[in-house]
DNA sequence: AAACACTTTACGGTTATCCGTAATATAAAG
DNA sequence: CTTTATATTACGGATAACCGTAAAGTGTTT
Protein backbone atom coordinates (compact mmCIF):
# COMPACT_ATOMS: atom_id res chain seq x y z
CA UNK A 1 0.00 0.00 0.00
CA UNK A 2 1.16 3.22 -0.63
CA UNK A 3 3.27 4.75 2.62
CA UNK A 4 3.36 8.71 0.99
CA UNK A 5 0.19 10.37 -0.30
CA UNK A 6 -1.13 14.21 -1.44
CA UNK A 7 -4.15 15.24 -2.09
CA UNK A 8 -5.24 18.07 -3.91
CA UNK A 9 -8.48 19.37 -3.82
CA UNK A 10 -9.55 22.53 -2.95
CA UNK A 11 -13.01 21.49 -1.17
CA UNK A 12 -12.40 21.22 2.40
CA UNK A 13 -14.73 18.63 2.90
CA UNK A 14 -13.87 15.88 0.46
CA UNK A 15 -10.48 16.98 1.26
CA UNK A 16 -11.16 16.08 4.82
CA UNK A 17 -13.08 12.71 4.05
CA UNK A 18 -9.94 12.23 1.55
CA UNK A 19 -7.70 11.79 4.32
CA UNK A 20 -10.03 9.36 6.26
CA UNK A 21 -10.34 6.82 3.61
CA UNK A 22 -6.53 6.94 3.85
CA UNK A 23 -6.61 6.60 7.46
CA UNK A 24 -8.61 3.66 7.10
CA UNK A 25 -6.39 2.18 4.63
CA UNK A 26 -3.53 3.02 6.94
CA UNK A 27 -1.36 5.38 4.92
CA UNK A 28 1.59 6.94 6.99
CA UNK A 29 2.36 10.05 5.95
CA UNK A 30 -0.15 12.03 4.12
CA UNK A 31 -0.11 15.49 2.88
CA UNK A 32 -2.81 17.37 1.38
CA UNK A 33 -3.07 20.78 -0.56
CA UNK A 34 -6.18 23.39 -1.09
CA UNK A 35 -3.90 25.31 -4.28
CA UNK A 36 -2.18 23.42 -7.11
CA UNK A 37 0.84 25.40 -6.98
CA UNK A 38 1.39 24.53 -3.34
CA UNK A 39 0.28 21.07 -4.69
CA UNK A 40 3.54 21.15 -7.07
CA UNK A 41 5.78 22.26 -4.60
CA UNK A 42 5.81 20.18 -2.11
CA UNK A 43 5.92 17.47 -4.99
CA UNK A 44 9.19 19.01 -5.81
CA UNK A 45 10.51 19.60 -2.41
CA UNK A 46 9.94 15.65 -1.56
CA UNK A 47 12.01 14.84 -4.95
CA UNK A 48 14.88 17.46 -3.52
CA UNK A 49 15.23 15.70 -0.39
CA UNK A 50 14.83 12.13 -2.06
CA UNK A 51 11.92 11.26 0.04
CA UNK A 52 9.28 11.04 -2.84
CA UNK A 53 5.28 10.75 -2.82
CA UNK A 54 4.43 7.82 -4.39
CA UNK A 55 0.27 8.93 -5.02
CA UNK A 56 -1.07 11.61 -6.27
CA UNK A 57 -5.03 12.11 -5.47
CA UNK A 58 -6.31 15.27 -7.20
CA UNK A 59 -9.07 16.97 -8.22
CA UNK A 60 -9.77 18.45 -12.03
CA UNK A 61 -11.26 21.95 -11.18
CA UNK A 62 -9.65 24.34 -8.68
CA UNK A 63 -11.97 27.08 -8.23
CA UNK A 64 -9.96 30.31 -8.80
CA UNK A 65 -9.84 33.18 -5.42
CA UNK A 66 -7.87 36.08 -4.97
CA UNK A 67 -4.77 33.67 -4.58
CA UNK A 68 -3.69 33.78 -8.39
CA UNK A 69 -2.36 30.63 -9.25
CA UNK A 70 0.26 29.69 -11.55
CA UNK A 71 -1.46 26.10 -12.23
CA UNK A 72 -4.93 26.43 -13.02
CA UNK A 73 -6.62 23.16 -12.36
CA UNK A 74 -5.83 19.74 -12.24
CA UNK A 75 -4.93 19.24 -15.70
CA UNK A 76 -2.18 21.26 -15.96
CA UNK A 77 -0.82 19.84 -12.54
CA UNK A 78 -1.05 16.50 -13.83
CA UNK A 79 1.09 17.73 -16.65
CA UNK A 80 3.48 19.23 -14.65
CA UNK A 81 3.91 16.13 -12.67
CA UNK A 82 4.12 14.06 -15.58
CA UNK A 83 7.55 16.29 -16.30
CA UNK A 84 8.88 16.32 -12.46
CA UNK A 85 8.06 12.68 -11.85
CA UNK A 86 6.83 10.02 -14.37
CA UNK A 87 6.60 7.29 -12.17
CA UNK A 88 4.19 8.92 -9.66
CA UNK A 89 1.40 7.10 -9.44
CA UNK A 90 -1.95 9.81 -10.08
CA UNK A 91 -5.48 9.07 -9.11
CA UNK A 92 -8.07 11.75 -10.64
CA UNK A 93 -10.86 12.32 -7.82
CA UNK A 94 -13.74 14.74 -9.75
CA UNK A 95 -17.20 15.41 -10.24
CA UNK A 96 -16.78 15.65 -14.38
CA UNK A 97 -18.80 13.01 -16.15
CA UNK A 98 -17.52 13.51 -19.59
CA UNK A 99 -16.51 10.06 -20.96
CA UNK A 100 -13.87 11.69 -22.96
CA UNK A 101 -12.01 13.97 -21.05
CA UNK A 102 -11.65 10.89 -18.88
CA UNK A 103 -9.86 8.91 -21.55
CA UNK A 104 -8.08 11.81 -22.72
CA UNK A 105 -5.92 11.83 -19.19
CA UNK A 106 -5.85 8.52 -19.67
CA UNK A 107 -4.27 8.33 -23.09
CA UNK A 108 -2.38 11.88 -22.94
CA UNK A 109 -1.61 12.18 -19.57
CA UNK A 110 -0.88 8.66 -18.57
CA UNK A 111 -2.95 8.88 -15.16
CA UNK A 112 -3.22 5.30 -13.09
CA UNK A 113 -6.91 5.74 -12.01
CA UNK A 114 -10.07 7.99 -12.41
CA UNK A 115 -13.03 8.31 -9.70
CA UNK A 116 -15.91 9.83 -9.94
CA UNK A 117 -17.52 12.11 -7.37
CA UNK A 118 -20.72 10.32 -6.78
CA UNK A 119 -22.78 8.21 -5.07
CA UNK A 120 -20.77 5.94 -3.57
CA UNK A 121 -17.09 7.60 -3.79
CA UNK A 122 -15.54 6.74 -0.49
CA UNK A 123 -16.05 2.71 -1.74
CA UNK A 124 -14.76 3.61 -5.16
CA UNK A 125 -11.77 5.63 -4.31
CA UNK A 126 -10.91 2.40 -1.85
CA UNK A 127 -11.25 0.55 -4.82
CA UNK A 128 -8.87 2.82 -7.09
CA UNK A 129 -6.16 2.85 -4.48
CA UNK A 130 -6.05 -1.06 -3.95
CA UNK A 131 -6.06 -1.22 -7.99
CA UNK A 132 -3.21 1.20 -8.24
CA UNK A 133 -1.19 -0.19 -5.55
CA UNK A 134 -0.70 -3.47 -7.68
CA UNK A 135 -0.23 -1.63 -10.83
CA UNK A 136 -3.59 -1.58 -12.63
CA UNK A 137 -5.77 0.90 -13.75
CA UNK A 138 -9.09 2.06 -12.63
CA UNK A 139 -11.97 3.96 -13.75
CA UNK A 140 -15.48 4.17 -12.09
CA UNK A 141 -18.09 2.11 -13.32
CA UNK A 142 -20.96 5.17 -13.20
CA UNK A 143 -19.03 6.69 -15.93
CA UNK A 144 -19.22 4.19 -18.33
CA UNK A 145 -23.32 3.81 -18.01
CA UNK A 146 -23.74 7.26 -18.83
CA UNK A 147 -22.99 7.25 -22.54
CA UNK A 148 -25.52 4.70 -23.77
CA UNK A 149 -28.62 6.81 -23.43
CA UNK A 150 -26.78 9.82 -24.99
CA UNK A 151 -28.19 12.27 -27.92
CA UNK A 152 -29.92 10.78 -30.48
CA UNK A 153 -27.48 13.83 -32.86
CA UNK A 154 -24.60 13.47 -32.86
CA UNK A 155 -23.18 16.82 -32.71
CA UNK A 156 -19.49 17.43 -34.19
CA UNK A 157 -17.43 20.32 -34.16
CA UNK A 158 -18.86 22.19 -36.67
CA UNK A 159 -22.54 21.85 -35.59
CA UNK A 160 -21.38 22.72 -32.10
CA UNK A 161 -19.83 25.61 -33.44
CA UNK A 162 -22.18 27.60 -35.18
CA UNK A 163 -25.11 26.92 -32.59
CA UNK A 164 -22.25 28.35 -30.32
CA UNK A 165 -22.42 31.51 -32.71
CA UNK A 166 -26.09 31.97 -32.32
CA UNK A 167 -25.69 31.88 -28.56
CA UNK A 168 -22.94 34.64 -29.08
CA UNK A 169 -25.93 36.23 -30.70
CA UNK A 170 -24.77 36.64 -34.16
CA UNK A 171 -27.27 36.38 -36.84
CA UNK A 172 -27.17 33.44 -38.66
CA UNK A 173 -27.11 35.18 -42.18
CA UNK A 174 -23.56 36.52 -40.92
CA UNK A 175 -22.09 33.28 -39.83
CA UNK A 176 -20.81 32.74 -43.05
CA UNK A 177 -18.70 35.30 -43.55
CA UNK A 178 -17.39 33.97 -39.90
CA UNK A 179 -16.84 30.67 -41.31
CA UNK A 180 -14.48 31.85 -43.97
CA UNK A 181 -12.67 34.18 -42.44
CA UNK A 182 -11.84 31.65 -39.65
CA UNK A 183 -11.16 29.03 -42.37
CA UNK A 184 -13.63 26.59 -41.16
CA UNK A 185 -15.50 24.38 -43.61
CA UNK A 186 -17.99 24.48 -45.66
CA UNK A 187 -18.77 28.17 -44.85
CA UNK A 188 -22.28 28.63 -47.19
CA UNK A 189 -25.49 29.97 -45.80
CA UNK A 190 -27.32 26.74 -47.26
CA UNK A 191 -24.77 24.58 -45.49
CA UNK A 192 -25.60 26.11 -42.07
CA UNK A 193 -28.96 26.20 -42.79
CA UNK A 194 -29.21 22.66 -43.63
CA UNK A 195 -27.17 21.23 -40.94
CA UNK A 196 -29.19 23.22 -37.98
CA UNK A 197 -32.37 21.59 -39.94
CA UNK A 198 -31.17 18.27 -40.25
CA UNK A 199 -30.16 18.86 -36.33
CA UNK A 200 -33.60 19.95 -35.56
CA UNK A 201 -35.41 17.49 -37.55
CA UNK A 202 -33.27 14.23 -35.97
CA UNK A 203 -34.39 15.53 -32.30
CA UNK A 204 -37.68 16.97 -33.53
CA UNK A 205 -36.96 20.64 -32.41
CA UNK A 206 -38.60 23.59 -34.61
CA UNK A 207 -36.77 26.28 -33.66
CA UNK A 208 -33.35 27.83 -33.07
CA UNK A 209 -34.29 28.86 -29.18
CA UNK A 210 -35.81 25.44 -28.64
CA UNK A 211 -32.28 23.83 -29.72
CA UNK A 212 -30.39 26.41 -27.91
CA UNK A 213 -32.17 25.24 -25.07
CA UNK A 214 -31.95 21.57 -25.45
CA UNK A 215 -27.55 22.28 -25.95
CA UNK A 216 -27.70 24.14 -22.69
CA UNK A 217 -29.89 21.47 -20.60
CA UNK A 218 -27.64 18.60 -22.39
CA UNK A 219 -24.45 20.75 -21.74
CA UNK A 220 -23.58 20.26 -25.26
CA UNK A 221 -22.45 23.53 -25.23
CA UNK B 1 -26.47 23.35 19.73
CA UNK B 2 -28.39 20.86 17.57
CA UNK B 3 -29.02 17.65 18.96
CA UNK B 4 -30.90 15.17 16.18
CA UNK B 5 -29.60 16.23 12.79
CA UNK B 6 -30.26 14.30 9.57
CA UNK B 7 -27.94 14.75 6.87
CA UNK B 8 -29.26 13.95 3.12
CA UNK B 9 -26.29 13.98 0.90
CA UNK B 10 -25.59 11.05 -2.01
CA UNK B 11 -21.82 11.79 -2.25
CA UNK B 12 -20.38 9.02 0.38
CA UNK B 13 -16.76 11.70 0.76
CA UNK B 14 -19.04 14.47 1.57
CA UNK B 15 -21.70 12.94 3.56
CA UNK B 16 -18.30 10.96 5.55
CA UNK B 17 -17.03 14.19 5.84
CA UNK B 18 -20.06 16.49 7.32
CA UNK B 19 -21.12 13.71 9.83
CA UNK B 20 -17.20 14.32 11.28
CA UNK B 21 -17.82 18.40 11.37
CA UNK B 22 -21.28 17.80 13.42
CA UNK B 23 -19.20 15.14 15.81
CA UNK B 24 -17.20 18.26 16.12
CA UNK B 25 -19.58 20.45 17.23
CA UNK B 26 -20.63 17.74 19.48
CA UNK B 27 -23.78 16.66 17.64
CA UNK B 28 -25.36 13.60 19.43
CA UNK B 29 -27.78 11.88 17.40
CA UNK B 30 -26.90 12.24 13.45
CA UNK B 31 -28.38 10.19 10.93
CA UNK B 32 -27.39 10.07 7.31
CA UNK B 33 -29.50 8.72 4.20
CA UNK B 34 -28.55 8.60 0.11
CA UNK B 35 -31.66 8.93 -0.84
CA UNK B 36 -34.09 11.84 -0.64
CA UNK B 37 -37.39 9.09 -0.25
CA UNK B 38 -34.80 7.89 2.73
CA UNK B 39 -34.69 10.79 4.28
CA UNK B 40 -38.54 12.10 4.35
CA UNK B 41 -39.57 8.51 5.59
CA UNK B 42 -36.84 8.90 8.20
CA UNK B 43 -38.14 12.69 9.28
CA UNK B 44 -41.86 10.94 9.36
CA UNK B 45 -40.73 7.83 11.72
CA UNK B 46 -39.33 10.66 14.31
CA UNK B 47 -41.90 13.29 13.67
CA UNK B 48 -44.54 9.62 14.83
CA UNK B 49 -42.60 8.42 17.85
CA UNK B 50 -42.45 12.61 18.92
CA UNK B 51 -39.00 12.89 18.45
CA UNK B 52 -38.72 15.13 15.03
CA UNK B 53 -35.13 16.31 14.24
CA UNK B 54 -34.42 19.65 14.80
CA UNK B 55 -31.89 20.19 11.71
CA UNK B 56 -31.82 18.84 8.30
CA UNK B 57 -28.86 19.32 6.33
CA UNK B 58 -29.57 18.82 2.03
CA UNK B 59 -27.70 18.63 -1.21
CA UNK B 60 -29.51 20.04 -4.09
CA UNK B 61 -29.12 17.42 -6.73
CA UNK B 62 -29.29 13.49 -6.48
CA UNK B 63 -27.88 11.49 -8.91
CA UNK B 64 -30.66 9.04 -10.36
CA UNK B 65 -29.30 5.26 -10.47
CA UNK B 66 -31.53 2.55 -10.16
CA UNK B 67 -33.21 3.45 -7.02
CA UNK B 68 -36.41 5.04 -8.25
CA UNK B 69 -37.33 7.68 -6.22
CA UNK B 70 -40.63 9.72 -5.66
CA UNK B 71 -38.47 12.87 -4.65
CA UNK B 72 -35.67 13.80 -7.24
CA UNK B 73 -33.97 16.37 -5.67
CA UNK B 74 -33.26 18.70 -2.59
CA UNK B 75 -35.54 21.24 -3.61
CA UNK B 76 -38.93 18.65 -3.50
CA UNK B 77 -37.29 17.39 -0.61
CA UNK B 78 -37.39 20.98 1.33
CA UNK B 79 -40.95 21.47 -0.31
CA UNK B 80 -42.34 18.10 1.25
CA UNK B 81 -40.61 18.91 4.41
CA UNK B 82 -41.77 22.06 5.01
CA UNK B 83 -45.62 20.54 4.97
CA UNK B 84 -43.95 17.79 7.27
CA UNK B 85 -42.75 19.92 9.95
CA UNK B 86 -42.82 23.84 9.37
CA UNK B 87 -40.68 24.37 12.42
CA UNK B 88 -37.42 22.23 11.19
CA UNK B 89 -34.30 24.47 10.55
CA UNK B 90 -32.66 23.65 6.92
CA UNK B 91 -29.29 24.33 5.67
CA UNK B 92 -28.47 23.82 2.20
CA UNK B 93 -25.18 22.48 1.23
CA UNK B 94 -24.60 22.17 -2.71
CA UNK B 95 -22.52 23.23 -5.30
CA UNK B 96 -25.13 25.39 -6.72
CA UNK B 97 -23.79 29.07 -7.57
CA UNK B 98 -26.90 30.57 -8.85
CA UNK B 99 -27.67 33.68 -6.71
CA UNK B 100 -31.54 33.17 -8.25
CA UNK B 101 -31.89 30.01 -7.55
CA UNK B 102 -30.50 30.59 -3.45
CA UNK B 103 -33.23 33.32 -3.40
CA UNK B 104 -35.63 31.57 -4.43
CA UNK B 105 -34.92 28.60 -1.71
CA UNK B 106 -35.04 31.44 1.08
CA UNK B 107 -38.17 32.88 -0.48
CA UNK B 108 -40.50 30.30 -1.31
CA UNK B 109 -38.81 27.29 0.49
CA UNK B 110 -37.76 28.92 3.83
CA UNK B 111 -34.57 27.47 4.36
CA UNK B 112 -32.42 28.89 7.38
CA UNK B 113 -28.94 28.95 5.90
CA UNK B 114 -27.24 28.18 2.17
CA UNK B 115 -23.30 26.83 2.41
CA UNK B 116 -21.62 26.36 -0.99
CA UNK B 117 -19.57 23.81 -1.81
CA UNK B 118 -16.03 25.54 -2.10
CA UNK B 119 -12.79 25.64 -0.76
CA UNK B 120 -13.81 26.77 3.08
CA UNK B 121 -16.65 24.58 3.16
CA UNK B 122 -16.49 22.56 6.42
CA UNK B 123 -15.54 26.28 8.01
CA UNK B 124 -18.61 27.72 6.01
CA UNK B 125 -21.05 24.75 7.42
CA UNK B 126 -19.91 25.80 10.88
CA UNK B 127 -20.20 29.01 10.87
CA UNK B 128 -23.95 28.33 9.14
CA UNK B 129 -25.13 25.82 11.89
CA UNK B 130 -23.78 28.18 14.78
CA UNK B 131 -26.34 30.86 12.85
CA UNK B 132 -28.80 28.71 12.61
CA UNK B 133 -28.76 27.61 16.38
CA UNK B 134 -29.19 31.46 17.29
CA UNK B 135 -32.18 31.60 15.03
CA UNK B 136 -30.15 33.42 12.41
CA UNK B 137 -30.00 33.44 8.58
CA UNK B 138 -27.14 32.47 6.77
CA UNK B 139 -25.83 32.44 3.25
CA UNK B 140 -22.25 31.61 2.14
CA UNK B 141 -19.97 34.63 1.84
CA UNK B 142 -18.36 33.50 -1.70
CA UNK B 143 -22.17 33.64 -3.32
CA UNK B 144 -22.02 37.11 -2.56
CA UNK B 145 -19.49 37.85 -4.63
CA UNK B 146 -21.30 37.05 -7.74
CA UNK B 147 -24.37 39.31 -6.82
CA UNK B 148 -23.03 42.58 -7.85
CA UNK B 149 -22.07 41.34 -11.38
CA UNK B 150 -26.16 40.16 -11.48
CA UNK B 151 -29.30 40.49 -14.01
CA UNK B 152 -29.44 44.12 -14.75
CA UNK B 153 -33.06 42.64 -15.75
CA UNK B 154 -35.46 42.17 -13.31
CA UNK B 155 -37.45 38.76 -14.82
CA UNK B 156 -41.31 38.88 -14.17
CA UNK B 157 -43.15 35.81 -14.47
CA UNK B 158 -44.61 36.81 -17.58
CA UNK B 159 -41.20 37.15 -19.13
CA UNK B 160 -40.15 33.55 -18.28
CA UNK B 161 -43.55 32.66 -19.91
CA UNK B 162 -42.89 34.02 -22.89
CA UNK B 163 -39.13 32.53 -22.95
CA UNK B 164 -40.16 29.31 -21.91
CA UNK B 165 -42.77 29.11 -24.87
CA UNK B 166 -39.86 30.03 -27.02
CA UNK B 167 -37.80 27.16 -25.48
CA UNK B 168 -40.49 24.82 -26.30
CA UNK B 169 -40.66 25.06 -29.57
CA UNK B 170 -43.26 27.70 -30.18
CA UNK B 171 -42.48 30.45 -33.12
CA UNK B 172 -43.00 34.29 -31.66
CA UNK B 173 -46.36 34.20 -33.65
CA UNK B 174 -48.25 31.40 -32.10
CA UNK B 175 -47.89 33.02 -28.20
CA UNK B 176 -50.53 35.30 -28.32
CA UNK B 177 -52.83 32.53 -28.77
CA UNK B 178 -51.50 30.81 -26.16
CA UNK B 179 -51.89 33.64 -23.62
CA UNK B 180 -55.14 34.34 -24.80
CA UNK B 181 -56.45 30.90 -24.16
CA UNK B 182 -54.65 31.13 -20.68
CA UNK B 183 -55.47 34.38 -20.15
CA UNK B 184 -52.75 35.67 -19.42
CA UNK B 185 -52.57 39.50 -20.10
CA UNK B 186 -51.05 41.22 -21.82
CA UNK B 187 -51.98 38.58 -24.96
CA UNK B 188 -51.04 40.95 -28.01
CA UNK B 189 -48.12 39.73 -30.75
CA UNK B 190 -46.99 43.24 -30.32
CA UNK B 191 -46.50 43.37 -26.50
CA UNK B 192 -44.63 40.04 -26.72
CA UNK B 193 -42.22 41.53 -29.30
CA UNK B 194 -42.21 44.68 -26.54
CA UNK B 195 -41.14 42.84 -24.19
CA UNK B 196 -38.49 41.14 -25.75
CA UNK B 197 -37.48 43.69 -27.01
CA UNK B 198 -36.62 45.46 -23.28
CA UNK B 199 -35.05 42.79 -22.32
CA UNK B 200 -32.87 42.25 -24.96
CA UNK B 201 -31.90 46.05 -24.74
CA UNK B 202 -31.31 45.95 -21.27
CA UNK B 203 -29.14 43.20 -21.25
CA UNK B 204 -27.44 44.32 -24.49
CA UNK B 205 -28.40 41.48 -26.73
CA UNK B 206 -29.15 40.76 -29.91
CA UNK B 207 -31.22 37.65 -30.62
CA UNK B 208 -33.89 35.16 -28.71
CA UNK B 209 -30.91 32.47 -29.03
CA UNK B 210 -28.61 33.99 -27.01
CA UNK B 211 -31.17 35.52 -24.90
CA UNK B 212 -32.09 31.53 -24.28
CA UNK B 213 -28.90 30.90 -23.58
CA UNK B 214 -28.40 33.91 -21.50
CA UNK B 215 -31.39 32.74 -19.38
CA UNK B 216 -30.48 28.88 -19.26
CA UNK B 217 -26.82 29.96 -18.03
CA UNK B 218 -28.24 32.42 -15.44
CA UNK B 219 -30.83 29.32 -14.28
CA UNK B 220 -33.55 31.83 -14.93
CA UNK B 221 -35.50 29.29 -16.79
C1' DA C 1 -10.37 12.73 -69.52
C1' DA C 2 -15.20 11.42 -68.77
C1' DA C 3 -18.76 9.63 -65.83
C1' DC C 4 -20.46 9.32 -61.43
C1' DA C 5 -21.73 10.17 -56.65
C1' DC C 6 -21.64 13.42 -53.25
C1' DT C 7 -20.96 17.91 -51.01
C1' DT C 8 -21.35 22.64 -51.06
C1' DT C 9 -23.24 26.89 -52.70
C1' DA C 10 -26.53 30.00 -55.11
C1' DC C 11 -31.07 31.52 -55.93
C1' DG C 12 -35.94 32.74 -55.14
C1' DG C 13 -40.46 32.54 -53.20
C1' DT C 14 -42.85 32.21 -48.78
C1' DT C 15 -43.25 33.09 -44.08
C1' DA C 16 -41.73 35.06 -39.68
C1' DT C 17 -39.46 38.47 -37.20
C1' DC C 18 -38.05 43.23 -36.37
C1' DC C 19 -39.23 47.83 -35.48
C1' DG C 20 -41.37 52.19 -35.80
C1' DT C 21 -45.86 54.50 -35.74
C1' DA C 22 -50.55 55.08 -34.92
C1' DA C 23 -54.89 53.70 -32.95
C1' DT C 24 -57.40 51.89 -29.14
C1' DA C 25 -58.20 50.43 -24.46
C1' DT C 26 -57.61 50.95 -19.56
C1' DA C 27 -56.85 53.41 -15.37
C1' DA C 28 -56.17 57.36 -12.52
C1' DA C 29 -57.01 62.23 -11.60
C1' DG C 30 -59.51 66.48 -11.90
C1' DC D 1 -68.12 62.79 -17.06
C1' DT D 2 -63.93 64.63 -19.08
C1' DT D 3 -59.01 64.88 -19.12
C1' DT D 4 -54.72 62.86 -18.96
C1' DA D 5 -51.39 59.37 -18.64
C1' DT D 6 -50.17 54.82 -19.51
C1' DA D 7 -50.69 50.27 -21.30
C1' DT D 8 -52.06 47.49 -24.98
C1' DT D 9 -52.98 46.37 -29.61
C1' DA D 10 -53.09 46.96 -34.71
C1' DC D 11 -50.77 47.92 -38.82
C1' DG D 12 -47.15 47.96 -42.39
C1' DG D 13 -42.68 48.14 -44.48
C1' DA D 14 -37.95 46.29 -44.10
C1' DT D 15 -35.16 42.51 -42.99
C1' DA D 16 -34.10 37.79 -41.84
C1' DA D 17 -35.18 33.05 -41.59
C1' DC D 18 -37.17 28.99 -43.85
C1' DC D 19 -37.26 25.68 -47.49
C1' DG D 20 -37.18 23.59 -51.86
C1' DT D 21 -34.61 23.38 -56.14
C1' DA D 22 -30.94 24.09 -59.24
C1' DA D 23 -26.15 24.98 -60.11
C1' DA D 24 -21.33 24.55 -59.12
C1' DG D 25 -17.63 22.28 -56.95
C1' DT D 26 -14.99 18.05 -55.24
C1' DG D 27 -13.23 13.60 -55.30
C1' DT D 28 -13.28 8.81 -57.03
C1' DT D 29 -13.56 5.33 -60.44
C1' DT D 30 -12.94 3.65 -64.90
Amino acid sequence: MFKKVLIAEDHEHVNISVRKTLEDLGTIQKEFRYYCDDALALLQAAMRQEQPFDLLITDLSFEEDKNIQQIAGGRELIKAVRQLQPSLKIIVFSLENNINMVDELFDDHGIDAYVRKARHDAEDLRKAIDAVSSNKKYRSASLMRNKRIENSYDFKAFDIGIIKLLCSGMPQKNIPGYLQENNIKPSGLSSVEKRLNAIKTTLNISSNEQLVAYCKDKKII
